[in-house]
DNA sequence: TTGTATGCGTTATCAC
DNA sequence: GTGATAACGCATACAA
């Protein structure tokens, strides 16, 4: 391919194989005429120079990695595609893995990232506990974890939203129009979002004197079939939600699905709220009352706070976002149905 | 970080770093009992190798460039999706740009992958016309056009959809429901995605005999909010289409948007269909008749063939795949209403 | 202000 | 079978 080194140059100019070096880096201290020269030779030759021999020489690649469960999904593409963006003007590029966050796949991912050692990696799909990630953390190698973080005292080096926060929110909301049997979908709660959510959930609940009924409640792997089952099991059993709050909302639309199916109407029969507020979810024929994530300042704030971490390697600053969630009201939410008592 | 290197490893098995070496790279003539050995202290210091190094001796980084317009969309995104999984099993990992298709920024992306020494590249968002391609397949590098094509004898590298014939389904569908008048709604034609359509559009209108109206096309930018400008305009006029055939399902959305807020109900008012068969083409509250792309499969061959180019390099064999669409029947068009004449 | 020499961590070409 | 040693393409410490 493009077989011009930094000495074919060198050699047209006139001058040597460094300085050549030294007008590449702009270097301060260069006569304006050899920089001429070089820059006319550089230019002559179609030159660029080689990222992956100045990565060696410099210990910088100037690419980071995003790891994140399925960019198929929409509140992770439209993630990343901020971040792309983002990294961008920083000069970056960004190497995307997709790791269904399993376990044996992400330390595969991780290890990939680091054997091309990329300059930081964000990670958009850890679990609670995460040894790889604390020892990445401890060797003071810059990583973020983005929408969801590991709990481990002194390792705070995340942008999330404050999901207790947001699930407080959704239920309150849902409690002002009279909702009191709510179910809850959600991911497993090895996942600090569900956690969170959770546990903002449970003290809504109990602040409103709601009772808690697990069989109202889905907590495992969010497969739109099996959410969509749940739901409709619970749409015909005896004494069924009148509400519904999904953790995502790739979920509420499964919940939403169910309902079409069971001849239910949203909002007139059964309430759905949501979490993330993907693009669709404002759609006309969607419109789903949500908890939205502020994506842009989320993932804005994950690369400005990566990208000091990669310049200023001494700075062990944690990272410790919490963003505040947004009620994001639109149609599927509505005062529940008057019980025949 | 990682500061152990293969030479660490061999003084701890107390061979040559070149032994080392070899037992990375699965060398066949090596005793047994020193492969061991090096096995050993390779695990005792936790060593793995810096593929950027190897890449600089090697020339070839296991990397490749994905270059798309906006990886928030679903059609690029449920794309990617498959071909980082496909390549990963190849072993690769790939650097997604975001592009917006603007030529200067296409050209940025294109040096930067080429810096970074990509080992070949997938574009998803070229023009017709692109000597930035014609030139790197000129020398022979790797690179297939996904999704679009360009237009240049003798340079064929691409697997794109059968788009001319994709709008043949598409308006014979329509017709068969006795629909006349129908809107167009594409992008820019200097993408042969919408090129081709168009003329598949036209030719269809001329086998069934109707008229084509340059009014019910719009051929522009696809900006959401301008498609549903231009839908709503059409709706509100003397002699509105009876159904509209959009190039992309997201544009589909847009028209059926506009519908709604024009309480026009669908498809009993207007038949709508649309291109690509995105996930959520297929909700239940949004039911949209499209013409299916075949993503998996044509991802998949995307990679095998950019694979082939790679590790044989003689190999100038071309590639020209064309994949037939798949009309998905749901239930956003119709039988078309009787006009009152 | 510029050139020389060395190193970055591998692979590859020779020898032995 | 294995060990020196020279690339790979650049950055940089040291000289000049």
């Amino acid at each position: 391919m493009n077989k011009i080194s930094i000495y074919d140059v060198a050699k047209l100019a006139n001058v040597s194989q460094s300085t050549v070096s030294r007008v590449l880096n702009n270097y301060p201290y260069i006569k304006p005429e050899t920089k001429q020269k070089v820059l006319n030779a550089i230019k002559e030759l179609g030159f660029s120079p080689n990222e992956i021999a100045r990565g060696l020489a410099n210990n910088k690649t100037n690419t980071i990695g995003l790891i994140i469960e399925n960019i198929s999904n929409s509140f992770y593409s439209e993630t990343a595609h901020i971040i792309l963006r983002e990294a961008r003007k920083y000069n970056y590029e960004v190497i995307i893995i997709d790791s269904e966050s399993d376990k044996e796949n992400f330390k595969k991912s991780i290890d990939s990232l680091m054997a091309k050692r990329v300059d930081g990696i964000i990670v958009a799909s850890t679990r609670m506990t995460n040894d790889i990630i604390v020892n990445l953390i401890d060797k003071n190698f810059p990583i973020i974890t983005y929408n969801r973080r590991i709990y481990k005292d002194g390792y705070n080096s995340h942008v999330v939203l404050d999901n207790f926060l947001g699930a407080n929110m959704a239920i309150e909301h849902l409690v002002k129009l009279n909702h009191k049997r709510i179910a809850y979908i959600s991911g497993p709660l090895r996942y600090s979002t569900f956690y969170d959510r959770l546990q903002g959930f449970l003290s809504s609940i109990n602040t409103y004197n709601l009772e808690v009924d697990e069989e109202i409640m889905y907590m495992d792997k969010l497969e739109y079939k099996k959410v969509y089952d749940f739901a409709k099991k619970l749409m015909n059993s005896n004494n069924p939600p009148t509400a519904y709050f999904s953790s995502t909302d790739n979920m509420a639309l499964a919940v939403m699905e169910a309902a079409v199916s069971e001849g239910l109407k949203i909002p007139e029969d059964i309430s759905v709220i949501g979490c993330d507020d993907i693009d669709i979810s404002g759609n006309s024929f969607i419109q789903l009352t949500t908890i939205a994530q502020q994506k842009e300042k989320m993932a804005t704030l994950t690369i400005e706070k990566l990208m000091k971490k990669i310049s200023d390697k001494s700075n062990e600053e944690k990272v410790d976002i919490v963003i505040k969630p947004q009620l994001k009201l639109r149609k599927t939410t509505a005062e529940a149905r008057k019980e025949v008592t």
